[in-house]
DNA sequence: TAAATGTTGTTATAACAACAACAACAAGTG
DNA sequence: CACTTGTTGTTGTTGTTATAACAACATTTA
């Protein structure tokens, strides 16, 4: 568990980003470890210097991770590390609470200029918020959808969607292989094999492309290795550009089984 | 909502408890007030300095809080307010749910010598500290309980608890006053309200005390005002002089109606 | 078209705050 | 008296804030 150092340090951080400094956190475990310490024990067990320990101590018991025996010398006593940590946990979740309700109340007031959004090109990075973007705008796409991309990243991201959309929404799905049963609405056609690799936009699973209501264009364009990265564009040049790229890709694909 | 000045800055607050600088969360704020502002424009907004703004722009796209076009001026987008807050928090949730482990494998094989819990007396600050230790004696006692308490603390302390407790386990409670029906095993006394504030222990609601088996007593001491306190102890000496205390209480108290 | 001006992006430096680390001393205890 | 405990002050380190300066680029002006 904590035992190995590479473990100790991710304790010591996580409880840092809890809110405790470095001398707390390791005030705190050398108490989980002894019932009834002293500041001096503690100090041995912990590393922490002995003069520091005892406004350590100060600032654990104010936070309620600690209690005290006023006997001489004083002792100490850790909260179980299931309400510690809780305790921690609670404050900055409170917290994030309020600032989420605040920041909404600002962000629904936007204003300015809409600017750049038509006409931009954002860059996403990481598979994750890749993902989460796709979702947000299939749910938001009223009228269609085309994609081109590989079938893992298809069934990761779009595919869970399809359950959503709504009755009238044109959906064409062209990738490299397919498993599974698709609704009326949805169309799939598949690549030949021999197209897979030889393109730009080849049906590794780093590549991909999806259109929405053919007015946003989200495509992959991440490499080999490492991170994926997006671009994503409601820009009319963007967009057609890439329209036309799938109607090419189109031509050539074959139905799905 | 975050337009005053103290809800503004219990939002930057906390952000900073998830893991923001000041800087990034002001740059943050900004931007989810203009959508697709250059660094000037956010210099301008958030009063963070032009020169800083870029190197806070780069972590917080690091972070995907953030996107970015490169578009000459770069132009930058905030993440909305719910992913947002979503993603700091889980990286903190995840390490807590991980420090959470390995702090329970070190507090389960505390060693030492078992010194000074049975003979000390620890103070306990803060309500919800007084009523979680109360929550967890109780839980805990096979025997016995006895407490001397107003009836407001014992509502939202003991009270809850007792219909959780063995069908062998003996409850005596001497109180000001009280409300609801009582289990068979639950004794109750009601002390004459001439005595209520004419000794040490009176049964304002910050007073109290509560013996648990015989051998663990916990003794509410706070002040009129502030933050309440209790001792605790599992001391011998402690307990049987707060038995006295009771004993004589309890000879006085009369039988609830 | 060239020069002047304004904007953008980057880097370096100084100041500040908080924490870590250490030294020293007084008070208390055995 | 020696040792332990508790407290305080100082120094060093780190990260953030705040500012200055400069180069490169873009736009405007003559």
């Amino acid at each position: 568990m904590a035992d190995s150092p590479e473990n100790f340090a991710d304790t010591i951080e996580s409880l840092k980003s809890l809110g405790l400094t470095k001398y707390e956190a390791l005030v705190y475990i050398a108490l989980l470890k002894v019932e009834g310490a002293s500041a001096t024990e503690i100090h041995e067990i912990s590393g922490v210097p002995r003069a520091s320990v005892y406004p350590v101590l100060d600032r654990l018991v104010q936070k309620s991770l600690v209690t005290v025996s006023h006997s001489t010398p004083r002792r100490y006593n850790a909260a179980p590390p299931d309400e510690g940590i809780e305790r921690l946990l609670r404050d900055i979740r409170e917290g994030a609470d309020r600032a989420r309700e605040a920041l909404i109340a600002i962000y629904e007031k936007r204003s300015g200029p809409d600017r750049g959004s038509q006409e931009l090109i954002w860059s996403i990075h990481g598979d994750e918020n890749i993902r989460t973007r796709i979702a947000d705008l299939a749910l938001h796409a009223t009228e269609s959808i085309v994609a081109v991309s590989s079938f893992p990243f298809l069934k990761r991201s779009l595919l869970p969607l399809l359950e959503k959309t709504g009755p009238d929404m044109s959906v064409v799905i062209i990738t490299d292989h397919w498993e599974g049963k698709t609704r009326d609405s949805v169309t799939v056609r598949l690549l030949p094999a021999a197209i897979h690799n030889a393109k730009p936009l080849s049906m590794r699973d780093t590549a991909g492309m999806f259109i929405f209501d053919q007015k946003k264009a989200l495509v992959l364009m991440g490499p080999e290795k490492g991170p994926l990265t997006a671009l994503y564009s409601e820009s009319p040049g963007f967009i057609s550009f890439f329209l036309r790229y799938f109607t090419f890709i189109e031509e050539i694909a074959g139905d799905a089984p």
